[in-house]
DNA sequence: CACCGTTTTCAAGGCTCTATCACGAGGGAA
DNA sequence: TTCCCTCGTGATAGAGCCTTGAAAACGGTG
């Protein structure tokens, strides 16, 4: 099973993270300070951070910086405050996640299974997604449609790509906004509604009326098919 | 759709909860204190506790406790006070979140929501149920009869799951309701031979005329040959 | 600060689905 | 056969869900 670096200078933390990790039968490491995780990183090659951004001397988000000098290892952010969620929002790091103080080490776990299943999906860096005529380039932000370009704005291009990622599968509203947005975020439904229909019409545009299609009281799914 | 378990001391709050809760649709159920939540629970055997922290004698976390010996059931704790939210952290214990008083309903019930989606979307252990010609992808929320589509409504989907997953066992209407809707829901039994009939129906467009079969006075059950 | 694109919410309206009633057909027992 | 109970079907009102238009928040930029 894989192997864990946590990296919190409070060691009750420290403590309940371990537990849980280990009650679920991963193997865990543990470093108190930014120093400590670099060394034993190295050591350790870990297959997963979780760093806590408030930290003495070097914080989470300098140690971050450091490992991806060296690595592209999948790291959690523990945040005690709204504005180091912020920081991190500012920071630009691909496939990883946070998870706010106090959280319940039920999600912890949750969360990094969740990452670890993303990242050994995304080992060979699928910058593209394909299905049938629609075509999403990640790292271009760029959405075509059998040729044709489509202008999405950012929230648009993510509800695409996730509806791309399992096409046929149905996702409840609730679903994608937590996928989009993150786990701590609670937004009406209606919102999704607001950007499936821009989605929609865009497509529409290009003569794709049924690129997302409704399921009756379940969600929406991709379905292309111009007919 | 889906029941709620209310525990908290104060009726004002429990009032405020349940208005909301099934404003939304949700069904509920209430306790005023822990040992009521334990029985209640194992009576109804809710989808989701809404669990205050701060009451006399078990309080919401001894409750909690409890409550995990015997289920995973997800959590929601309601917390006065920072200081609780420490003892949540501190306690080794699965809640699923925490809404701190005051707290907005709508809030609530938004999060409550994204659980609920979330715990749907880890526990689905069989994706596909196949029983001869019939084959029910529940991800994607798709019926196919011998490679013809079925469209079906979420409660016709749901019914058809239940016959399919012990094909030959045959369901009194009761038994039907009670899976598709839970516990202590009352309905007209008459309301299952319409979905029922509807299933039929549409089975029968495609040649199936005894998808399902009635067990005169028993109940029913799957049947598919096509003959 | 004003402007503009994006995101989010709200309310109205339409449409689908659900639950129930009423009535007649059919099965089973005496 | 007769009676009673169960089941199937048509019709229907109401609930719930989705779409759409409009407008309010928000955020970044000149």
């Amino acid at each position: 099973m894989n192997n864990i670096l946590i990296v919190d200078d409070d060691a009750r933390i420290r403590d309940v993270v371990r537990f849980a990790l280990e009650d679920s039968g991963f193997r865990t490491t543990e470093a108190s300070t930014g120093q400590d995780a670099l060394k034993l990183f190295e050591e350790t090659q870990a297959d997963l951070v979780i760093l806590d951004i408030g930290m003495p001397e070097m914080d989470g988000l300098e140690a971050c910086k450091e490992l991806r000098k060296s690595s592209t290892v999948p790291i959690l952010f523990l945040t005690a405050r709204d504005d180091e969620i912020d920081r991190i929002l500012g920071f630009q790091l691909g496939g990883d996640d946070y998870v706010t103080k106090p959280f319940s080490p039920r999600e912890l776990v949750l969360r990094i299974k969740a990452i670890l299943a993303r990242s050994a999906d995304t080992k060979s860096p699928d910058e593209v997604t394909v299905f049938q005529d629609l075509r999403l380039d990640h790292s271009a932000h760029r959405c075509t449609l059998a040729e044709a370009e489509i202008q999405l704005t950012g929230i648009e291009f993510s509800v695409l790509s996730i509806l791309a990622k399992a096409p046929s599968r149905v996702y409840a509203r609730a679903q994608l906004i937590e996928q989009v947005y993150g786990h701590n975020t609670y937004l009406s439904g209606r919102t999704v509604d607001s950007h499936i229909r821009n989605i929609r019409q865009k497509a529409r545009a290009l003569g794709y009326p049924d690129l997302i299609q409704t399921v009756h009281g379940v969600g929406v799914k991709l379905g292309i098919c111009q007919c």
